[in-house]
RNA sequence: GGCGGCGUAGCUCAGUAGGUUAGAGCAGUGGAAUCAUAAUCCACGUGUCCGGGGUUCGAAUCCCUGCGCCGCUACCA
């Protein structure tokens, strides 16, 4: 059985869960359901990152240690994931000691095979901010209380790697996702690589991995916590579980993490002697009126404040939809509601209501026998024949947008295929079974049956709904055949699960 | 500063081996129909493919250049 194993970063407990880790995360979800309705053996990996100096932060910010900060705010995400149906197969905290034992059997195995140096760094340091800052940052202000700092840390031998990764990635195109970003890492690894400092004195920050062969420091949050993705699937616990599931297929990252991902962690693995993951794909941001969505600028979206309002599965579908692969979009209610309107309402939601409506007034809110197939009907059906693949393609392409408009084409074409065989008025002259308007709504349930499968992985609750309300019983039937709603099949009623949103103003 | 990318209809975007009248969806206008969520269907675009130059029989697609926008530029997640 082919196997799908995929990932999300690991979200930073330090502040609520926004648009951002959603998106990832519902991306993530869509493509994992995706290749579980082909029937591939799936898992689908996302957790938390509670490690660092932002984390240390917080909790004296809020008043409470930094594990107790991470176990109330770990519960923002997770409850997030279950408003969002999130349906992941595995969930980890880098606090969990399944992790930080691993992460100790690396740095333990890096520090003995030489992989480790120390050296003194010398740079610019904020006090305020208790972090090293670049000069650039320094010019564009923003800190207070920069001081020369010398500090004596452990680097990792990155640099030695440099040869190798450029080669990787240049034989293998499909390891970084876009060509774009791909461009930008190759870009950035036409200068020396240096080193990565991989730990920090305990005297500036304590909340992290002790090194286990240096008390005085902790392990830098990086190392730590991208070892999740492997540490996850039982590393070293489990060898046939690990080895079932690496290499990973597709880890999703925001761009801005994506040379840590590229860079950091692909030249860990080297030196673990690991395979590379096979594909690292980086995002676009969500803005809002032109701008990264943040704070200060007052301009977040909340999408638990969308799916208050229109539902989980409306938000998914318009996120999945809306964004072009690698490129940002803008969030705009507008946006939001027209796409709602257009796709999931007038052409979805109305195209059900017309066919189960039209089934029930006319045969008894059964599926009727059908007769021959004319050459309309034909057509149609081997539309709804070749769209199935032609989706595949495009997810496999992770050109997800594309995917769905391919669906809502399979939609108008059936509301077109019904202005032709018009059975409202076929059915004034005949409806006995193998009539022309029996016919018509055996193939019309049957073809909006395949495109509602479509877009289970996006809209997972909804289409469960009309999939049920099509007659269709069980969740994951043979694939997106034709003809899987069989005559005598009881149609349900319809509630209309798209109705319009009309905004008075 | 260095390296890289982008600029196609009102909007969001396709258009990667240069080739007949440059496409899709949405929005807009007109019409048809009325089974359906005032939904659906049909028809309608004189778009300087950012400007300029060049290569070519022929360029949105290649080269140069100007303008505009953006990304990356290690120890920030």
């Amino acid at each position: 059985m082919k196997k799908f194993y995929i990932t999300t970063p690991l979200y930073y407990v330090n502040d609520q869960p926004h648009i951002g880790h959603a998106y990832t995360t519902i991306l993530a979800d869509v493509l994992a359901r995706y290749h579980r309705s082909l029937g591939e053996d799936v898992y689908f990996l996302t957790g938390t990152d509670e490690h660092g100096q932002k984390i240390q932060h917080a909790a004296e910010k809020r008043g409470v240690d930094p594990q107790q900060h991470a176990d109330e705010y770990v519960l923002h995400f997770t409850s997030m994931w279950e408003k969002l149906h999130i349906k992941y197969d595995g969930f980890i905290r880098t606090t969990e000691k399944r992790h930080t034992d691993r992460v100790k059997d690396v740095l333990n195995d890096f520090y003995e095979r030489g992989e480790f140096y120390m050296a003194e760094y010398e740079g610019l340091y904020s006090v305020s901010e208790e972090r090293f800052v670049t000069e650039k940052e320094v010019e564009e202000g923003g800190f207070r209380e920069v001081i020369q700092l010398k500090e004596k840390n452990y680097f990792f031998k990155m640099s030695k790697y440099q040869d190798a990764l450029i080669r990787h990635i240049k034989e293998n195109p499909d390891f970084i996702i876009p060509s774009s970003r791909q461009n930008e890492i190759l870009g950035f690894l036409k200068k020396p690589l240096g080193d990565l400092c991989i730990s920090r004195p305990k005297s500036r920050l304590k909340w992290g991995i002790e090194l286990p062969f240096d008390k005085e420091y902790v392990t830098y949050v990086w190392f730590d916590a991208l070892l999740n993705y492997i540490t996850a699937i039982e590393w070293k616990t489990d060898e046939a579980c690990f080895n079932k599931w690496w290499p990973v297929d597709l880890q999703l990252m925001g761009k801005d993490i994506i040379t840590t991902h590229a860079v950091y962690w692909t030249t860990m693995l080297m030196a673990l002697g690991l395979p590379l993951p096979k594909s690292i794909l980086a995002h676009g941001w969500w803005l809002s009126g032109g701008s990264k969505m943040s704070k200060s600028l007052g301009n977040v979206v909340r999408p638990l404040d969308l799916i208050d309002e229109y539902g989980v599965d409306p938000v998914r579908y318009f996120l999945m939809r809306d964004m072009v692969l690698g490129l940002d979009s803008t969030f705009t209610m507008d946006a939001f509601i027209r796409r709602y309107n257009s796709d999931l309402a007038n052409d979805f939601g109305n195209l059900i209501n017309r066919v189960t409506i039209l089934i029930k007034k006319n045969f008894d809110g059964k599926i009727p026998e059908p007769g021959e197939f004319n050459l309309t009907d034909k057509e149609l059906i081997d539309e709804a024949g070749r769209i199935p693949a032609e989706i595949h393609l495009l997810i496999d392409a992770l050109k997800l947008s594309d995917a769905i408009e391919t669906t809502t084409s399979l939609f108008r074409k059936l509301n077109v295929y019904l202005e032709k065989k018009a059975p409202w008025k076929a059915v004034k002259e005949d409806r006995s079974p193998k009539s022309s308007a029996a016919t018509t709504m055996y193939v019309s349930a049957n073809v909006l049956l395949i495109g509602a499968r479509l877009l289970s992985p996006v809209m997972p609750s909804r289409i469960k709904d009309i999939l049920s309300l099509l007659g269709s019983t069980s969740d994951n039937q043979a694939g997106y055949d034709f003809g899987l709603l069989t005559p005598g099949t009881i149609v349900g009623e319809s509630r209309s699960p798209f109705p319009r949103i009309i905004l008075d103003d």
